[in-house]
RNA sequence: GUGGUUGUAGCUCAGUCGGUUAGAGCACCAGAUUGUGAUUCUGGGGGUCGUGGGUUCGAGCCCCAUCUUCCACCCCA
């Protein structure tokens, strides 16, 4: 027999328990959050047929779904033309099932097969793994959860203006001050190619400026150039990175640039009429001050984001001051649905990404340590008759809802100890011939260092 | 997919120019202490040096491949 060295695939992770313990706080306040705007749980299957997924997430998206060899005699169905001709096409022959690579598109699937059997609006969540076939770094990762909260079946502002709400209240429960919520709309992008005489490139346009806050305006211009826009147009571009003041500002400015194109009209609208639902929300995405000074919610035009499918607002969420990308994302889409054959539904949703912001809350160390939960109490045991006596004490503990375990043999009590101090529970009960006469249990406060003899029904009340 | 980086005890890491039997701290186990953990003292176990090839009299160290880690790009949570 051959020693193998276990090992897991790249960019996959073991949580031990103290991890799920504060990841599941974390699902825990994403979930409240949810449930109290409305939404309701959703699960669909982490394996999807290989056509749902393709084609909804650009040609580098296809490239990052994990697909799945079929079963058995894989190659039955191909033959050697199938080969020479690449693949892309060889892919389809021995792969028709793949891993879901997001929850928006299995969520757009389930929404048409069951049109008939849901009420509109429709609004649901999911909290479950994706994976993607990305090569890991820093919060990027080949398995990993996504929160997703979408809308459907409504055009109306008011889901864009309860993201926002929703975003501030997760990031504000789970301890974080500085973030801010960048919002932006397809029309604006789309609006600006048309203004600077580019219309219809905003594709090129956006994957370029997106990347300002990386390369900088010098970097821009040069990928703008490069992907073929025209040195008129990159230059009346300019002004608009340094849009300066206030969103209200901003907008206003905007509308001098945009004012007569029909797309940033649109966007213009729908941007205002998100503010003005904040507003009357009082929404502390307006009011709330980050330690830049700037407000939490941002309008910010270089946002662009690469999912080919959104068609109005969009966002994206970071943290400040520290190493980490996005933190949340999302945005409208009209014809999500409509690619699997249900026209004239518009969606709106975002997600939060669980395992980055767990990476960020660990670096700020904000996990509170109400988070650990465990055994209360550990029944110290002698021997078979300290054994017997202690498990109607121990059942007692349970029925009185104490987290409470016996340990389960007749181990040197430095051991027994010892095991209650690395877990760090905090009471230990100690059985033996003396307590077992007088009906008194001795009660370790393993904090404290002090003891006392208490009746069960002393010790009960106390632990409660 | 492109470029770089990392891997030595359970963990964090030393390991000189390629040269004898690969080290430390922490952790673990046992004892000091037959009814008391976390502190103290004493002792002990533990390694195919990621894996597979190659160069060499000799490889933890040099070369190649591969896996893994982390980072940047592309893209994204």
């Amino acid at each position: 027999m051959s020693k193998e060295k276990p090992s897991i695939p790249k960019g996959t992770r073991d949580f031990g328990p103290a991890v799920v313990v504060k990841r599941n706080y974390v699902f825990g306040v994403i979930r409240r959050t949810f449930e109290k705007f409305g939404y309701l749980p959703l699960e669909t299957p982490a394996v999807e047929q290989l056509s749902v997924l393709t084609g909804k997430y650009g040609d580098e998206g296809d490239q990052l779904i994990f697909k799945i060899l079929n079963s058995g005699d894989f190659l039955a169905k191909t033959k050697q033309a199938d080969i020479d001709e690449g693949h892309k096409h060889l892919t389809r022959k021995v792969s028709e099932k793949a891993l879901r690579y997001d929850l928006t598109v299995p969520f757009a699937r389930y929404v048409v097969m069951n049109r008939n059997d849901i009420t509109f609006p429709f609004k649901r969540y999911q909290i479950q793994p994706v994976w993607r076939a990305d090569r890991p770094q820093k919060g990027r990762y080949r398995e990993f959860y996504q929160c997703d909260a979408d809308v459907v079946g409504t055009n109306s502002l008011l889901c864009e203006a309860e993201i926002v709400q929703m975003i501030n209240e997760v990031l504000t429960k789970l301890g974080l001050t500085d973030f801010t919520i960048k919002i932006n709309h397809r029309g604006i992008l789309a609006g600006i190619a048309e203004a600077i005489g580019e219309k219809g490139r905003e594709g090129d346009i956006c994957v370029a400026i997106d990347k300002l806050d990386k390369i900088g305006k010098e970097g821009v211009r040069k990928e703008l150039l490069e992907r073929g826009i025209s040195e008129k147009a990159v230059t009346k571009l300019e002004p608009l990175y340094s849009l300066e003041g206030s969103n209200k500002a901003v907008l206003d400015q905007l509308q001098t640039i945009l004012g007569d194109t029909a797309e940033g009209q649109r966007g213009l609208k729908d941007l205002h009429e998100v503010w003005n639902y904040l507003s009357r929300l009082n929404s502390e995405a307006l009011t709330a001050q980050n330690d830049s000074g700037n407000p939490r919610l941002l309008l910010d035009v270089t946002l662009a984001r690469g999912l080919s499918y959104y068609t109005g607002c969009i966002f994206e969420v970071k943290v400040n001051n520290v190493s980490m990308g996005s933190i949340s994302g999302g945005g409208r889409y009209d014809n999500l649905t409509r690619m699997f054959g249900l026209p004239g539904v518009s969606g709106v949703g975002f997600s939060f990404g669980v395992d980055r912001i767990y990476d960020v809350i660990e670096e700020l160390q904000l996990f509170p340590d109400s988070s650990q939960v465990g055994t209360k109490a550990l029944i110290v045991q002698f021997d078979r008759e300290s054994e017997l006596y202690a498990l109607p004490v121990l059942q007692q503990l349970r029925d009185a809802g104490i987290a409470s375990e016996l340990y389960p043999e007749q181990a040197k009590l430095k051991k027994q100890m010892s095991y209650a101090d690395q877990k760090s529970i905090p009471y230990v009960i100690l059985i033996g011939s003396e307590e077992m006469a007088s009906g008194k249990l001795k009660l370790r406060n393993m904090e404290l260092g002090e003891q006392q003899d208490l009746t069960i029904d002393d010790i009960i009340s106390q632990l409660k």
